[in-house]
DNA sequence: TTTTGGTACTTTGTGATACAAGGTATTATA
DNA sequence: TATAATACCTTGTATCACAAAGTACCAAAA
């Protein structure tokens, strides 16, 4: 098993993606592609196949609704919406991101 | 899938264990028990099917080693101290979880 | 001296999930 | 009517955290 700096990322942020999509979501209605742009413009790489699970899973969680809207570039994009209870999520995991922060300064003190 | 706010924890500190394992490792050595009170003290609770096979695997990468030392109150304890390589790969996650942290602050802006 | 309880280390099976790779469908343009 | 660009989706694989059960050592009580 490799350990380059690029994985060290990669593992680091396994679990918190949900938490990104939701914030993502939060601030604006978006598609997929969309989404991995704004992933990627905050340093966070995700490809498709990652990204499309995920969305169903929260949409099928009740998190997230979607609409299909067409495109002036190519085939309807499917919009996805934050919902009641996908902001109700994101409140608590606000709370358990300040709480990871917490929890690593706590053990990094001698 | 249930989602309680405990399983919003377990899921976003998936990735960080090792490196929270390698930051309490920097600090002195010990072993797996008391990785976990420390663990629990900082308030992120592991259980030791979790624990002992990322330390085997922590050492066959060469981050640790580790030596039996006698216990006065039970059977010997295995200790593990962190490696120059071990140390070298903190150095890099401490990068990580700074770019993190920073990366989820950047997605937060409106 | 046998049993009991506490401590410590280990293994097996399961479910979740990120990713690589490949596929389908729509639209505009050459 | 190809071709390129865009967008969505699926399959197979590897990894990893956890639950649960097991093994081994030691000391103190019965």
């Amino acid at each position: 098993m490799e350990n380059t700096a690029e994985n060290v990322r990669a593992q680091m942020r396994k679990g918190v993606l949900e938490y990104c999509i939701l914030s993502i979501l939060n601030k604006r209605e978006a598609y997929a592609s969309a989404i991995i742009e704004e992933l990627k413009a905050a340093n966070m790489i995700v490809v498709e196949g990652t990204l499309y699970p995920l969305l169903i899973r929260q949409k099928n969680q009740g998190l997230l609704s979607y609409r299909w809207e067409e495109s002036t570039q190519g085939p309807p994009r499917k919009y996805y919406v934050i919902s009641d209870k996908g902001r109700e999520q994101l409140a608590q995991m606000d709370e358990a991101w300040k709480e990871l922060v917490e929890t690593i300064s706590t053990l990094k003190e001698k």
